[in-house]
DNA sequence: CTCTCGATGCGCT
DNA sequence: GCGCATCGAGAGA
């Protein structure tokens, strides 16, 4: 959720990818503690928002297992919920089906208006952007489990790992 | 200080 | 299917 402007805006989690600690080559935090990786390092259900290519953001969640030190899910797509329109204006793509709104890491955060301003925000004070529980899978939903997208550098180790997850055919996961 | 290169998306071919 | 935009983190000197 998130509300900017006094809009809200919604979305549902259909695909995320795990990363797991120093240890894991795909992730950022095999960097150590650093100003950028620290969120990852922090308290669990906030924020870690990043820069890639220059232009886009991303927006992971910390968390983590108990025998890591560090770690984060990556948010990749959101099924629109409500704010769809003002969504779509964010984007500047007024041709864009719904479903392709929050299709992709980078959509989404454009989308929702998330820069680096929320790295390290606290997503569990239902404040400007905030997790809420859904009502998970419905009937005919089910997960797919795969390899993480662009993390080839990593090598085959780690890039191989299963460590994304989708709904199965929902048309608003990342292409 | 300088260099390299990315947890991507878009527009054009 | 391919090239490119664009900038800061991290590494090396």
């Amino acid at each position: 959720m998130r509300q900017v402007n006094g809009d809200q805006l919604v979305g549902r989690i259909v695909e995320c990818e795990a990363y797991c600690g120093p240890t894991d080559l795909a992730s950022h935090a095999r960097a150590g503690l650093t100003r950028r990786t620290a969120p990852m390092y922090g308290p669990v259900g906030h924020a870690y928002v990043y820069l890639v290519y220059g232009m886009h953001h991303c927006l992971n969640v910390v968390a983590r297992s108990e025998e890591l030190v560090a770690g984060a899910v990556l948010l990749r797509a959101l099924e629109p919920v409500a704010g769809i329109e003002l969504m779509r204006v964010r984007r500047g793509r007024t041709n864009d089906p719904d479903s392709r709104l929050c299709s992709g890491p980078a959509r989404l955060t454009q989308a929702l208006a998330i820069d680096r301003r929320l790295d390290g925000h606290d997503l569990t004070a239902g404040v400007d952007l905030w997790l809420s529980a859904g009502e998970g899978l419905r009937q005919t939903e089910s997960v797919a489990v795969g390899p993480r997208v662009g993390v080839a550098y990593a090598g085959p180790e780690w890039a191989g790992r299963p460590w994304r997850f989708r709904l199965d055919g929902n048309r608003s996961v990342s292409r």
